[in-house]
DNA sequence: AAACATTAAATGTAAGTACATAATTTTGCA
DNA sequence: TGCAAAATTATGTACTTACATTTAATGTTT
Protein backbone atom coordinates (compact mmCIF):
# COMPACT_ATOMS: atom_id res chain seq x y z
CA UNK A 1 0.00 0.00 0.00
CA UNK A 2 1.13 3.29 -0.77
CA UNK A 3 2.43 5.70 2.05
CA UNK A 4 -0.89 8.15 1.36
CA UNK A 5 -3.12 5.63 1.62
CA UNK A 6 -1.31 4.10 5.33
CA UNK A 7 -1.48 7.08 6.73
CA UNK A 8 -4.32 8.90 5.19
CA UNK A 9 -1.90 11.66 4.48
CA UNK A 10 -2.68 13.04 1.13
CA UNK A 11 -0.75 15.87 0.65
CA UNK A 12 2.93 16.71 1.17
CA UNK A 13 5.33 19.28 0.82
CA UNK A 14 7.49 17.77 -1.47
CA UNK A 15 8.91 13.96 -2.71
CA UNK A 16 11.54 15.09 -0.26
CA UNK A 17 9.73 15.27 2.49
CA UNK A 18 7.24 12.33 1.78
CA UNK A 19 10.36 10.68 2.04
CA UNK A 20 11.58 11.69 4.71
CA UNK A 21 8.11 10.42 6.24
CA UNK A 22 7.78 7.22 4.48
CA UNK A 23 11.21 5.65 5.83
CA UNK A 24 9.94 6.72 9.43
CA UNK A 25 6.82 5.17 9.17
CA UNK A 26 8.66 1.96 6.90
CA UNK A 27 11.18 1.61 9.90
CA UNK A 28 8.48 1.87 12.37
CA UNK A 29 6.02 -0.67 10.68
CA UNK A 30 9.40 -2.91 10.53
CA UNK A 31 11.08 -2.45 14.42
CA UNK A 32 7.32 -3.14 15.62
CA UNK A 33 7.54 -7.02 14.24
CA UNK A 34 11.59 -7.23 14.96
CA UNK A 35 10.60 -6.56 18.87
CA UNK A 36 7.77 -8.58 18.67
CA UNK A 37 9.23 -11.63 17.70
CA UNK A 38 12.83 -10.89 19.62
CA UNK A 39 10.63 -11.18 22.71
CA UNK A 40 10.27 -14.42 22.43
CA UNK A 41 14.02 -14.97 22.94
CA UNK A 42 14.04 -12.31 26.09
CA UNK A 43 15.61 -9.75 23.80
CA UNK A 44 15.18 -5.86 22.91
CA UNK A 45 16.70 -4.79 19.86
CA UNK A 46 19.28 -2.74 21.61
CA UNK A 47 20.02 -5.88 23.04
CA UNK A 48 19.95 -8.46 20.14
CA UNK A 49 22.10 -5.57 18.25
CA UNK A 50 25.03 -5.76 20.61
CA UNK A 51 24.62 -9.41 20.76
CA UNK A 52 24.98 -9.60 16.60
CA UNK A 53 28.39 -7.27 16.87
CA UNK A 54 29.73 -9.25 19.71
CA UNK A 55 29.43 -12.23 17.09
CA UNK A 56 30.57 -10.57 14.17
CA UNK A 57 34.16 -10.05 16.86
CA UNK A 58 33.68 -13.29 18.09
CA UNK A 59 36.42 -14.49 19.43
CA UNK A 60 37.67 -10.83 20.00
CA UNK A 61 36.24 -9.55 22.71
CA UNK A 62 34.88 -5.56 22.13
CA UNK A 63 34.94 -2.68 24.43
CA UNK A 64 31.75 -1.05 25.71
CA UNK A 65 33.14 2.15 23.67
CA UNK A 66 33.58 0.13 20.39
CA UNK A 67 30.08 -1.45 20.74
CA UNK A 68 28.75 2.17 21.22
CA UNK A 69 30.68 3.32 18.20
CA UNK A 70 29.12 0.32 16.00
CA UNK A 71 25.42 0.45 17.42
CA UNK A 72 22.61 1.10 15.06
CA UNK A 73 20.61 3.49 17.54
CA UNK A 74 23.91 5.13 19.73
CA UNK A 75 22.85 5.79 23.13
CA UNK A 76 25.30 5.61 26.37
CA UNK A 77 23.40 3.04 27.69
CA UNK A 78 25.75 0.31 26.53
CA UNK A 79 27.01 -0.77 29.66
CA UNK A 80 23.39 -1.10 30.98
CA UNK A 81 22.54 -2.67 28.02
CA UNK A 82 25.23 -5.27 28.36
CA UNK A 83 23.92 -5.50 32.05
CA UNK A 84 21.20 -7.17 31.34
CA UNK A 85 22.80 -9.63 28.44
CA UNK A 86 25.69 -10.43 31.41
CA UNK A 87 22.57 -11.09 33.97
CA UNK A 88 20.94 -13.83 31.18
CA UNK A 89 24.78 -15.18 30.47
CA UNK A 90 24.86 -14.28 26.98
CA UNK A 91 28.06 -12.07 27.42
CA UNK A 92 31.30 -12.38 29.46
CA UNK A 93 33.00 -9.12 30.90
CA UNK A 94 36.06 -8.64 32.02
CA UNK A 95 38.24 -5.31 32.96
CA UNK A 96 41.09 -4.82 29.87
CA UNK A 97 44.30 -5.56 31.53
CA UNK A 98 45.97 -3.17 29.27
CA UNK A 99 43.13 -0.12 29.96
CA UNK A 100 41.89 -0.72 33.18
CA UNK A 101 39.35 2.00 32.31
CA UNK A 102 37.90 -0.44 29.92
CA UNK A 103 35.97 -3.54 29.89
CA UNK A 104 36.05 -6.49 27.23
CA UNK A 105 32.78 -7.96 26.54
CA UNK A 106 32.33 -11.52 24.67
CA UNK A 107 30.05 -13.59 23.28
CA UNK A 108 28.85 -16.83 25.65
CA UNK A 109 28.18 -20.06 24.11
CA UNK A 110 24.36 -19.33 25.03
CA UNK A 111 24.53 -15.93 23.17
CA UNK A 112 25.88 -17.84 19.90
CA UNK A 113 23.23 -20.31 20.21
CA UNK A 114 19.94 -18.28 20.79
CA UNK A 115 21.78 -16.06 17.85
CA UNK A 116 21.31 -19.07 16.20
CA UNK A 117 17.91 -19.76 16.42
CA UNK A 118 17.11 -16.24 15.77
CA UNK A 119 18.92 -16.57 12.59
CA UNK A 120 16.48 -19.01 11.32
CA UNK A 121 13.70 -16.28 12.13
CA UNK A 122 15.62 -13.61 10.76
CA UNK A 123 15.58 -13.81 6.93
CA UNK A 124 11.79 -13.35 7.46
CA UNK A 125 12.62 -9.51 8.30
CA UNK A 126 13.36 -6.90 6.66
CA UNK A 127 13.11 -7.07 2.79
CA UNK A 128 13.07 -10.12 1.07
CA UNK A 129 13.45 -12.02 -2.08
CA UNK A 130 10.20 -11.70 -2.93
CA UNK A 131 9.54 -8.12 -2.39
CA UNK A 132 12.42 -6.29 -3.51
CA UNK A 133 14.22 -7.70 -6.50
CA UNK A 134 18.37 -7.69 -5.71
CA UNK A 135 19.27 -4.97 -8.27
CA UNK A 136 16.16 -2.67 -6.15
CA UNK A 137 17.57 -3.65 -3.14
CA UNK A 138 20.80 -2.62 -3.81
CA UNK A 139 19.37 0.90 -5.30
CA UNK A 140 17.72 1.24 -1.92
CA UNK A 141 21.47 0.61 -0.31
CA UNK A 142 22.52 3.31 -2.64
CA UNK A 143 19.94 5.90 -1.85
CA UNK A 144 20.15 5.84 1.39
CA UNK A 145 24.11 6.05 1.74
CA UNK A 146 23.42 9.00 -0.47
CA UNK A 147 20.38 10.30 1.35
CA UNK A 148 22.24 10.29 4.86
CA UNK A 149 25.41 12.09 3.71
CA UNK A 150 23.71 15.27 4.68
CA UNK A 151 23.93 14.10 7.86
CA UNK A 152 27.49 13.60 8.44
CA UNK A 153 29.26 16.68 8.56
CA UNK B 1 29.86 7.62 3.50
CA UNK B 2 28.55 4.06 2.89
CA UNK B 3 26.78 1.99 5.69
CA UNK B 4 30.13 -0.73 5.70
CA UNK B 5 32.28 2.00 6.76
CA UNK B 6 29.23 3.95 9.26
CA UNK B 7 28.99 0.47 11.01
CA UNK B 8 31.98 -1.25 10.43
CA UNK B 9 30.45 -4.31 9.38
CA UNK B 10 31.63 -5.34 5.92
CA UNK B 11 29.97 -8.88 5.24
CA UNK B 12 26.34 -8.76 4.87
CA UNK B 13 24.17 -11.94 4.19
CA UNK B 14 22.61 -10.22 1.44
CA UNK B 15 21.26 -7.23 0.00
CA UNK B 16 18.02 -7.37 1.47
CA UNK B 17 19.48 -7.79 4.92
CA UNK B 18 21.78 -4.93 4.00
CA UNK B 19 19.27 -2.90 3.15
CA UNK B 20 17.28 -3.39 6.13
CA UNK B 21 20.35 -2.55 8.24
CA UNK B 22 20.31 0.26 6.19
CA UNK B 23 16.93 1.78 7.02
CA UNK B 24 16.94 1.15 10.54
CA UNK B 25 20.84 3.11 10.73
CA UNK B 26 19.38 5.90 8.61
CA UNK B 27 16.09 6.57 10.78
CA UNK B 28 17.88 6.17 14.00
CA UNK B 29 20.53 9.04 12.38
CA UNK B 30 17.34 11.06 11.45
CA UNK B 31 15.41 10.98 14.27
CA UNK B 32 18.11 11.56 17.08
CA UNK B 33 18.33 14.92 14.78
CA UNK B 34 15.19 15.32 14.94
CA UNK B 35 14.65 14.60 18.55
CA UNK B 36 17.25 17.11 19.53
CA UNK B 37 15.58 20.09 17.14
CA UNK B 38 12.17 19.35 18.68
CA UNK B 39 13.70 19.49 21.68
CA UNK B 40 14.04 23.31 21.71
CA UNK B 41 10.39 23.68 21.32
CA UNK B 42 9.50 21.24 24.31
CA UNK B 43 8.08 18.31 22.49
CA UNK B 44 9.29 14.85 21.85
CA UNK B 45 9.01 13.54 18.10
CA UNK B 46 5.69 11.27 19.03
CA UNK B 47 4.12 14.30 20.15
CA UNK B 48 5.13 16.83 17.28
CA UNK B 49 3.82 14.59 15.47
CA UNK B 50 0.37 14.35 16.49
CA UNK B 51 0.24 18.06 16.50
CA UNK B 52 0.89 17.64 12.78
CA UNK B 53 -1.51 15.53 12.28
CA UNK B 54 -3.98 17.99 14.61
CA UNK B 55 -2.99 21.02 11.99
CA UNK B 56 -4.25 18.86 8.88
CA UNK B 57 -7.36 18.03 10.10
CA UNK B 58 -7.86 21.53 11.82
CA UNK B 59 -10.39 22.91 12.19
CA UNK B 60 -11.89 19.77 12.24
CA UNK B 61 -11.26 17.75 15.43
CA UNK B 62 -9.67 14.31 15.79
CA UNK B 63 -10.91 11.54 17.46
CA UNK B 64 -7.62 10.09 19.68
CA UNK B 65 -8.67 6.59 17.63
CA UNK B 66 -7.84 8.22 14.14
CA UNK B 67 -4.94 9.56 16.27
CA UNK B 68 -3.46 6.05 16.92
CA UNK B 69 -4.36 5.27 13.25
CA UNK B 70 -2.61 7.70 11.85
CA UNK B 71 0.71 8.02 13.95
CA UNK B 72 3.51 6.87 12.56
CA UNK B 73 4.65 5.49 15.49
CA UNK B 74 1.30 3.48 16.24
CA UNK B 75 1.02 2.78 20.21
CA UNK B 76 -1.63 2.72 22.63
CA UNK B 77 0.11 5.54 24.28
CA UNK B 78 -1.79 8.13 22.17
CA UNK B 79 -3.95 9.34 25.13
CA UNK B 80 -1.14 10.14 27.24
CA UNK B 81 0.66 12.21 24.91
CA UNK B 82 -2.54 14.17 23.98
CA UNK B 83 -2.23 14.65 27.77
CA UNK B 84 1.08 16.14 27.58
CA UNK B 85 0.20 18.44 25.11
CA UNK B 86 -3.06 19.15 26.15
CA UNK B 87 -0.57 20.23 29.78
CA UNK B 88 1.31 22.54 27.57
CA UNK B 89 -1.94 24.38 25.94
CA UNK B 90 -1.20 23.26 22.57
CA UNK B 91 -4.47 21.11 21.90
CA UNK B 92 -7.69 21.09 23.06
CA UNK B 93 -9.85 17.74 23.98
CA UNK B 94 -13.52 17.61 24.82
CA UNK B 95 -15.71 14.67 24.71
CA UNK B 96 -17.79 14.06 21.73
CA UNK B 97 -21.41 14.39 22.44
CA UNK B 98 -22.34 12.36 19.49
CA UNK B 99 -20.47 9.28 21.23
CA UNK B 100 -19.53 9.87 24.59
CA UNK B 101 -16.78 7.39 24.95
CA UNK B 102 -14.86 9.12 22.24
CA UNK B 103 -12.67 12.07 22.87
CA UNK B 104 -12.15 15.17 20.22
CA UNK B 105 -8.69 16.68 19.84
CA UNK B 106 -8.02 19.65 18.20
CA UNK B 107 -5.23 21.99 17.69
CA UNK B 108 -5.00 25.71 19.84
CA UNK B 109 -3.64 28.72 18.00
CA UNK B 110 -0.70 28.03 20.36
CA UNK B 111 -0.16 24.51 19.22
CA UNK B 112 -0.43 26.29 15.58
CA UNK B 113 2.13 28.43 16.46
CA UNK B 114 4.49 26.53 17.68
CA UNK B 115 4.12 24.27 14.22
CA UNK B 116 4.96 27.50 12.21
CA UNK B 117 8.23 27.89 14.27
CA UNK B 118 9.24 24.13 13.10
CA UNK B 119 8.32 24.39 9.72
CA UNK B 120 11.04 26.36 9.01
CA UNK B 121 13.47 24.27 10.50
CA UNK B 122 11.67 20.99 8.97
CA UNK B 123 13.07 21.17 5.51
CA UNK B 124 16.11 20.50 7.10
CA UNK B 125 15.55 17.37 8.16
CA UNK B 126 14.87 14.21 5.79
CA UNK B 127 16.46 14.77 2.29
CA UNK B 128 16.61 17.73 0.96
CA UNK B 129 17.10 18.91 -2.76
CA UNK B 130 21.05 19.40 -2.47
CA UNK B 131 20.72 15.38 -1.64
CA UNK B 132 18.71 13.45 -3.89
CA UNK B 133 17.23 14.67 -7.16
CA UNK B 134 13.65 14.41 -7.20
CA UNK B 135 13.47 11.39 -9.01
CA UNK B 136 15.45 9.83 -6.69
CA UNK B 137 13.34 10.50 -4.06
CA UNK B 138 10.61 9.62 -5.78
CA UNK B 139 12.46 6.42 -6.66
CA UNK B 140 12.88 5.71 -3.02
CA UNK B 141 9.03 6.27 -1.91
CA UNK B 142 8.86 3.70 -4.69
CA UNK B 143 11.28 1.20 -3.32
CA UNK B 144 9.59 1.51 0.32
CA UNK B 145 6.17 1.30 -0.60
CA UNK B 146 6.81 -1.89 -2.31
CA UNK B 147 9.00 -3.59 0.38
CA UNK B 148 6.54 -2.35 3.14
CA UNK B 149 4.19 -4.92 1.24
CA UNK B 150 5.54 -8.02 3.00
CA UNK B 151 4.93 -6.17 6.26
CA UNK B 152 0.66 -5.79 5.44
CA UNK B 153 -1.08 -9.25 5.91
C1' DA C 1 56.22 13.92 39.61
C1' DA C 2 52.06 17.08 40.55
C1' DA C 3 48.28 19.18 38.52
C1' DC C 4 45.08 19.23 35.17
C1' DA C 5 42.65 17.45 31.21
C1' DT C 6 40.76 13.55 28.84
C1' DT C 7 38.79 9.09 28.34
C1' DA C 8 35.92 4.83 29.62
C1' DA C 9 32.30 3.10 31.95
C1' DA C 10 28.71 3.24 35.39
C1' DT C 11 24.90 5.41 37.66
C1' DG C 12 20.96 8.73 39.09
C1' DT C 13 16.90 10.68 37.50
C1' DA C 14 13.11 12.17 34.91
C1' DA C 15 10.60 10.96 31.16
C1' DG C 16 8.79 7.86 27.68
C1' DT C 17 7.20 3.17 26.11
C1' DA C 18 4.90 -1.43 25.71
C1' DC C 19 1.53 -4.04 27.16
C1' DA C 20 -2.15 -5.61 30.12
C1' DT C 21 -6.09 -4.20 32.33
C1' DA C 22 -9.90 -1.28 33.75
C1' DA C 23 -13.78 1.99 33.25
C1' DT C 24 -17.23 3.73 30.49
C1' DT C 25 -20.28 3.85 26.60
C1' DT C 26 -22.32 2.01 22.55
C1' DT C 27 -23.88 -1.74 19.54
C1' DG C 28 -26.05 -5.89 18.15
C1' DC C 29 -29.24 -9.20 18.44
C1' DA C 30 -31.96 -12.87 20.92
C1' DT D 1 -36.01 -4.65 26.19
C1' DG D 2 -32.02 -6.82 28.24
C1' DC D 3 -27.45 -8.26 28.22
C1' DA D 4 -23.23 -9.84 26.23
C1' DA D 5 -19.76 -8.24 23.06
C1' DA D 6 -17.28 -4.58 21.11
C1' DA D 7 -15.33 -0.07 20.99
C1' DT D 8 -13.00 3.98 23.02
C1' DT D 9 -10.09 5.95 26.14
C1' DA D 10 -7.57 5.91 30.48
C1' DT D 11 -4.46 3.88 33.81
C1' DG D 12 -1.07 0.63 36.35
C1' DT D 13 3.36 -1.31 36.00
C1' DA D 14 7.70 -2.69 34.77
C1' DC D 15 11.01 -1.57 31.64
C1' DT D 16 13.82 1.43 28.55
C1' DT D 17 15.78 5.76 27.28
C1' DA D 18 18.13 10.31 27.16
C1' DC D 19 21.04 13.00 29.32
C1' DA D 20 23.77 14.75 33.13
C1' DT D 21 26.82 13.47 36.60
C1' DT D 22 30.17 10.56 38.90
C1' DT D 23 34.04 7.45 39.46
C1' DA D 24 38.14 5.68 38.09
C1' DA D 25 42.14 5.28 35.01
C1' DT D 26 45.22 7.19 31.74
C1' DG D 27 47.58 11.12 29.18
C1' DT D 28 49.78 15.51 29.01
C1' DT D 29 52.10 19.57 30.41
C1' DT D 30 55.26 21.88 32.85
Amino acid sequence: MKLEDEIKQYRFKSPFQKAGINLVYTVSTIQNRHMRMLKQFGLTIPQFNILRILRGQNPNSTSVNDLIERMLDKSSNASRIVDKLFAKKLVTRKVSPKDRRSVEVGITDAGLRILEKIDVLEHEFFFGEGVLSEAEAELLNDLLDKGRAKFNE
